[in-house]
DNA sequence: AAATCCACTCGTACAGTGTGCGAGGTTTGT
DNA sequence: ACAAACCTCGCACACTGTACGAGTGGATTT
């Protein structure tokens, strides 16, 4: 009746002794298309062709496209750079861990969308969580607070970039739009004077440069509670 | 070339004068099967067959399949229940914003995959979150801080309740496999003994409650870095 | 009363999707 | 040379969103 709960990380891995294609050259393809046409953009048939091969080739390496995706999270959670936490503040290495964090989705866009559908078990995404969680430890917390230290941390990073993407992206596709925009805002202060206000605000102004600050203000805010939480 | 961006809510309502099938009723029907069977159990068909209808005779209300969801996801914003600003401290008020924006979650799981797909610009989620941005106001923020504020709590809020989701749906999938999940976790102790203790330890105790708690520890830890920034 | 209009319904069709199956080919081991 | 393991892939199935255009019934106009 229920659905046996699988992910390609609890299977011991294929013993990689393949003549013909590997599992991260198919990977690595996939990752290709997911940046060049987004998440829409990829299918078994587009990946095939792409790799020369049937579409139904590559389900000799993976076993279904939800396990593809698993990997194919992964592998990009591999670009994560930490420093090593004993040799900074714990301040330092979650800030660059936050930053890192972002830049690789915002690098990614199409990694919003697998985030709460894909468990993200894999080995470089565990690795990093693993590399936080030893700086929340050295820097003082204990047990279960350790946990949740790192929970807010990523919490934060994971809400306030899903949402950047899909503005950014919204606003790709309405680029030379701008007048279909202007009638949205010109809608919307009819009853929030106050939003409409700063949405003219913010599309004047640098909006990359906006979003950079709303990142290191929401950033600092949440380091400055984490701190709080450490004297007691 | 580009697509143009597009919104139910920047288009002028339909006249509404309908003698047969209203808009709401679509909208409360694609509610209902959502809550019961998620984001792919919502076809055109499958509600068309809930209403009685033929696929196709929906697209008289709506223009596209994405428009039906962005009224859906609008819809249930309408459950947020938010004190007057006016009336409490701002941290009471952000409190129960947060609280009240993640029960919503929880009661409707297929949010969190709608969340960074479809803009939220409809009535009820403009409301919220001007409601919320006049508390902060109130409290001290000024200018682009406010935002920022803004930004910083829902953030918190999306971020850590996708994943959430994500977990308990795995959870009831795998119920009853335990052993399974018993695999998966000693797999991952070869590599990340701490990871693997801290995963048995949650097994055990009341999950709901531990996430209660990361969700409380984190909150508290965000309101308090947003009162740090409030002084100066 | 007749004609016109218009809101609305929906069957059909099309181009896609993921993937199960089983028949083939190719490489490797003995 | 034979067998086994590895790998490829065409076909088929059930399903998706939705464009199109013909059809229906009631209200409005003439």
């Amino acid at each position: 009746m229920t659905k046996q709960f699988s992910s390609v990380w609890l299977r011991e891995a294929r013993p990689a002794k393949s003549t013909g294609r590997s599992r991260d050259e198919i990977v690595r393809a996939a990752v290709e298309l997911l940046d060049a046409d987004g998440l829409d953009g990829l299918s078994m048939r587009r990946l095939g062709a792409k790799l020369s091969a049937g579409a139904t080739s590559l389900y000799w390496y993976v076993a279904n496209k939800d396990e593809l995706l698993e990997l194919v999270y992964d592998e990009v959670w591999g670009e994560m750079r930490l420093p090593d936490p004993t040799e900074t503040t714990w301040r330092a290495t979650a800030s660059v861990f936050a930053h890192s964090m972002r830049r690789l989705i915002l690098r990614h866009p199409w990694t919003t969308r697998l985030i709460g559908r894909l468990p993200a078990l894999g080995p470089n995404a565990l690795g990093a969580a693993d590399t936080l969680r030893r700086s929340f430890h050295l820097a003082g917390f204990e047990g279960l607070e350790i946990d949740y230290a790192n929970t807010t941390l990523t919490s934060f990073v994971f809400g306030i970039t899903i949402p950047e993407v899909a503005w950014t992206q919204a606003m790709a596709e309405t680029a030379y739009h701008e007048d279909s925009m202007r009638e949205a805002v010109a809608l919307l202060a009819a009853d929030y004077p106050d939003l409409a206000s700063r949405m003219n605000e913010v599309h004047s102004a640098d909006t990359d440069a906006v979003r950079e600050m709303a990142f290191s203000f929401g950033l600092g805010a949440v380091l400055d509670g984490l701190a709080a939480r450490l004297i007691t």
